[in-house]
DNA sequence: CATGAATGAGCTTTCATTCAT
DNA sequence: CATGAATGAAAGCTCATTCAT
């Protein structure tokens, strides 16, 4: 009933083949029902269709995860912590605090573009009304995080008496994050609706640029 | 075999009796599969919840709707359909244009914020890459009125001396839309994410300041 | 419950419009049913794919036929029917006995390769151990006529010396029969058998002669 | 998703109790899949009259068979095994090439007798119009070995100088088939058609007889 | 560690048929 | 004479899950 974590071994040095295995069956399936999960959604992502994916067994799914559920919990903590491992390497100009920033935005929107399960999945998510997230601890680690380099940096930019003061880090956060979700999550419906390829590189670099001087004209100070 | 679209009767002055209670049936599971695709998704949302909560039977889907998609495009297009006759009830301040945008930042929050189920068959339609409303021809003519609306705002805002001259409709249209959707849309894992309750009337209250700041900061010309 | 009968009409002289047009709808109908039937067996063939390919309703089936089994039994007797007015138009060369049964063999043999209609409904109604037609008091009737073509033919050879006289009439109209219906009944997994298109004009043609032959020196006396 | 043959043991030695008992449910699972499609053909022999009928359920047939088709094309295939088999069995008098005849003719008489499922199957497929037997490979090794009999037979009462030598096996092999398989196939229409009971053993013993002076006269040298 | 077998409930869809006008 | 609406049962098939080794 409970899912198996794959919990650290007691013999760091030497792990055995075995456990390899084990381990490599495990994330083959993780990274097939991310597939599954993020092209059908919860209920349309049957177990039979990941573990086809993963070349494994219906059972072996049980055997790590515990039930359909708990892989789902497991493919949502792992799209974030992969998000969180690709902004852990974002490298900032601290001497500059506008080009920190734009190179934040262009983060999340590249991001965003390139990681579509990590919208789809999000989506499902929310669609059962975060029944799963709630009982994350992960969660809120991954936030803080996140937002926490936004402030440092619009920090920075308050000190150096380019940004204005009275800007919450989380209304950034989230506004930034709006202006790159939503394109992404919704292209198909947007591009039938104003008749534009959301999906070109040139309607999305534009994109790009009008979120990225929106964003900045509404943390700088007037010159 | 072929799914009956609610035709404008012949003889309008007297319609039937059987005709109505005929639309009637229609409606109601129109209705109800709204409900039911918003709650669950489109793979979640058998055919057997739809007919129950429509307190109507399975076999009268397919007799109205041909099969299951046909009603997803029926829901979709009515989403659509009330969002815009909503939004055409919509009184502006011809004389006042920055009045005038604001109303449409609210009346497009407080939309979204009351009408989650526009929200979640969006969403639906996007997980399946847009495939139904691909073929809609309606989806573009309900797009048109919508940024119509922000366009002469925009216009008139220019006209007279307010707003800027170089910012597209459509960008606005879109950072509106973006600013309110994913708030939404999201509001379930960005609840557990920031540790704040997105659903709480003042959090909201908030949000919606920041959005009509910020968009006006973006359109209006530096005093 | 019961299917009504194209009654003949008390005006016989003038026929309403409104009737002409009652027995085309009955006709395109059992037309309909008897290439679905043929198609498709008595339970692959359904009420609506029949009243979709007579363009019509499936409420018209059970107003001319009652119900599916009063359908099928029309159709059975249909055919039944065109077989009969079929033969009933051989002309044979009565003064030929021989000359006769080759026309009889060829008449059977072509129109068995010409309405397959006629061999799968028949094939259908054997499935079901004969239930429709042991009630028909029309079957028997065609019967007689059918071998009794054979009859006629077989006394007036043995009158001219030419045919053997202990043959049954009866045994000769199931050999052609036999001969003629098993080739186009089974052509299918025939030919996955025995590699050989018995669809080909070529194939169909030596068979023919093979059976004509065979049929001949079956029922002539020796040289 | 993908059914599952049931292919040889790789430890033929100790089959296990498992394995043994699997395969008792596939085969139970065929062997009423064959009684059901041969009294109600491929549309009317449902799944769940076939699984109520081996005492298992729905499922397995899936799990065995991947979908109905698939269980179709294994009960085709198996009716032909069987009658392969029962053919094998068949012991000739090699010395006598007319009574060698005399059995074959039996054989297959007796055989379409005692196994109307064979009979009805082949006419579901031919209804499908072969759409199974094309894609077996099985089939033709088969008919091979069904015409080689009568070959072998045919080439020994030439040598003995009995037979006719421009004869054809393929035609004879034909002439018996259609015989033997009209007369059962069609035995309840023509039972109503010619008022006379074809399913009593002395009609049958009569046509046999029939049928056996028929092909002997057809091959025999005149005297 | 892995797997083949089994299960019962559920899925979407089609069936033949009847009702009310 | 014809038709749109309605119905309940059954169809083929997939679902998540457990059992026995």
């Amino acid at each position: 009933m409970i899912a198996k974590k794959q919990t650290a071994s007691k013999t760091p040095v030497k792990t055995s083949a075995r456990k390899r295995a084990a381990l490599a069956t495990r994330e083959t399936i993780l990274r097939a029902a991310i597939k599954v999960f993020s092209k059908y959604g919860l209920s349309g992502g049957s177990i039979d269709k990941i573990s086809h994916a993963a070349r494994s067994h219906d059972r072996m799914i049980y055997y790590y995860f515990g039930n359909k559920d708990g892989l789902f919990v497991a493919a949502l903590e792992e799209i974030y912590r992969r998000f969180n491992e690709a902004e852990a390497k974002l490298v900032l100009d601290v001497e500059n605090a506008e080009a920190s920033m734009r190179q934040i935005i262009q983060f999340i929107l590249h991001y965003y573009r390139d990681h579509p399960e990590f919208i789809t999945i999000l989506n499902s998510e929310n669609l059962l009304r975060g029944q799963h997230i709630s009982k994350s601890r992960t969660a809120r680690e991954y936030s803080t995080a996140a937002i926490g380099v936004i402030e440092q940096t619009l920090v920075r930019g308050c000190a150096q008496g380019l940004f204005r003061s009275e800007i919450r880090p989380r209304d950034i956060y989230l506004m930034i994050a709006s202006l790159g979700y939503f394109y992404q999550s919704n292209r198909f419906t947007l591009t039938a609706f104003l008749g534009e390829n959301l999906e070109s590189p040139k309607v999305f670099a534009e994109w790009e640029e009008f979120v990225t001087n929106t964003v900045l004209r509404t943390i700088k100070l007037a010159d």
